[in-house]
DNA sequence: TATGAATGAGCCTTCATTCAT
DNA sequence: AATGAATGAAGGCTCATTCAT
């Protein structure tokens, strides 16, 4: 246990010296994980992508755990400038305006071909079978863009709005969103005649903020049609 | 006769004469797998869970992989029956009240108190990460729902309907419905004060309803205006 | 413990009650055992190729040690009327003739198409590495016929007869006639053009006599020259 | 440079960096190998003889059977200057010297104290029962030699030289020698006043080349006794 | 700084065997 | 007399990790 102030579990901040091979290790992680999952990655495949020594994960990340922990906090560097939460539109546009760029910010980066095909994907997976990194990706990247979502659904929900009724709102636009990452294996079976991608992501995220919208609409009418 | 072809590997058909080890074996399988997945799940705590012999498991199904399948062939027995796909409502109803039975039925299985927690998550699973399973699961049990579905939308949307746009809508249902099993994890966090679950099943499938209905109408008056 | 009195361990004699089963057990082990060993041969494989159940061989032999020794057993059963020792030829004639007679007769065993080819070779593998039954194989088959050929022998070389050279020239004629059997696999590849087998084993025969009788006589000669 | 490939499938060539716990493993591996056999020897014996952890195997030769490859193949490191043919003697000596300096060759191999017991008993094991490895080790190692003894009989025979006579021949002489190691457990039961080991090997040899000095020059005359 | 060597724990599987029937 | 069900032991192998250098 002697050098075990290197680089590994340093805070984000010190993105100095970044070796080559711990670069390259994080991302030949990211993939693996992304792909097959915490558990059944081995790094014995990790260090082979990265062309590294197996040892070299250990003497960079102090174990696999960390390795792990290391790569999915990549994922949401610079996230916020790259992919801003409703990207060409200002606070103070009218809300349907900011629901449809949310939308359209949102499916853009499920879909970006430029962005490591495994952020998604890695992301993905942590919803649907969590680490302890759910619990600080949550906290620090979701919460403000969920936050965000649920002014812009209030205000287009009007008098109509509860708690209730907003939070349901926004699980459904979400829930549209990231269905077609989460159920790609299946949609790729039932509708192979129309593959999902990069190149229709817009006509997508058009697709469901219509559909999101024309709801809400409908849910802010029918409260005040019980108001009146 | 050697009895190297033990029960593991029967069809669907002869449920005859289940041991009570080998059922154990599956229901403790089930769970194993739906926590943790196939390659994470190891065979001893599957048989320890069940109080069986390691060796039972290669006995009966020959392999992990032979339980696997077995397991998930296990989630639609009887399904058909116990969860209609309109539950109490005609195929010569109208459209409105089919999705909204529809809905409701969904939301009923995948929140269903007495079924075992771990059919809706292992198939949660076979989607987001498929084995080979996954085919034989989209063409005999989900396919069949799925052109239900596409058949009442197709009556809603009208005359705006297009084959893109039906699939889209159909998207948006399951992918709302869905998002409640798959993302689970992120809305425990983001939203501890409303935990879902079987008691307000009913209440979340009204409101996807009432969401979809809503959003397709428009959609559907939408293309009249475009039309007239 | 219950019903242990049963066939398993009966000596040679009571041949009576053979079931069927039996039998078939005893020769898919006598082939099983003779083409792998014993170690490597599984009582699956050896009950599969029976047609019966892998219990039976517990049931009617112990264990898989008791199969072995029944199995070694039943392949000198009526060896001595099947296969003397010097066919065709009696104990007064010539000592030439009884050798070529021996030799005959030993490659003649060794290649009887009639007979199980297993046999052969599950002895031919007891020799070559031992089991519990090769002592009471050579106490009981083996030294019986090494006597006879040691007077054969002893009567060729005459008065140039000790014991170490009577010794040799018996290993030096057995060693010719195995030799055929127990590197089978590398005159294979050594000498494909010329396969051996039942239909030359007598002229295999015929050679190892010639070369015999000539190499003793020679020995005896020189003995002579040597005595004079 | 993962390091998935170590040591393990070099070439014979590189001798170099041999570790300390490869060796051992090897001479583990040996001595295990031939005594009871590819499949009933355990690596997890094969490892405590060695004093090494067993997945040392694995690492050093990925598989049991890599291992056992490996092993056979040290057999023969050395051998064309350890074990000359015809030791002491040159190509164009008398065939009878020839004869006999390739009989004490041979003999002196099987039975030299020097040379770890294992070498022969291994070898011996796989003219028995083949693995692969036999094809190599007979292209490779065995016909050379067998066709210098070719030569060597051919010019005994002389005008009795037939391709099927001197074939004949070579077995005789082989197979009178490798009976003292195949058989050599009967041979202990049958004449165990008369121990075979490295003390009298030269005493054999010169037995055998007697013997088929002998052989060989009567049925060369008995040849020309017929052409006459 | 970086790596080849080595390890202990644990995995899935197969084996011969037993037991209740 | 015979067998399906079940088991404990062991086998080969892979894993993440450590350590000396």
């Amino acid at each position: 246990m002697a050098p075990l102030t290197p680089p590994g579990g340093t805070p984000l901040a010190n993105v100095e010296h970044e070796t080559d091979t711990r670069q390259r290790l994080l991302n030949a992680a990211g993939e693996v994980f992304a792909e097959v999952g915490f558990h059944t990655a081995t790094t014995r495949d990790i260090a082979r992508r990265a062309s590294a020594n197996i040892a070299a994960i250990n003497y960079y990340f102090r174990d696999k755990q960390g390795l792990y922990t290391e790569a999915v906090r990549l994922i949401y560097r610079d996230e916020d400038t790259k992919y801003p939460a409703t990207p060409g539109v200002t606070d103070d546009a009218p809300p349907d305006c900011r629901l449809r760029a949310f939308i359209h910010g949102f499916m853009h980066k499920l879909f970006d071909a430029e962005r490591p095909a495994w952020h998604g994907r890695l992301l993905s997976r942590e919803l649907f079978e969590p680490t302890e990194a759910l619990d600080a990706i949550v906290a620090e990247r979701i919460r403000p863009r969920y936050q965000l979502l649920r002014g812009i659904i209030s205000d287009l929900l009007g008098a109509a709005r509860t708690d209730a009724l907003v939070r349901l709102c926004i699980n459904s636009v979400i829930g549209q969103c990231l269905h077609y990452h989460h159920a790609r294996h299946m949609l790729a079976r039932l509708q192979p005649e129309c593959p999902y991608g990069p190149h229709n992501a817009a006509e997508l995220a058009e697709h469901v903020a219509r559909f999101s919208l024309g709801a809400i609409a409908a849910l802010a009418r029918g409260a005040e049609g019980r108001t009146a």
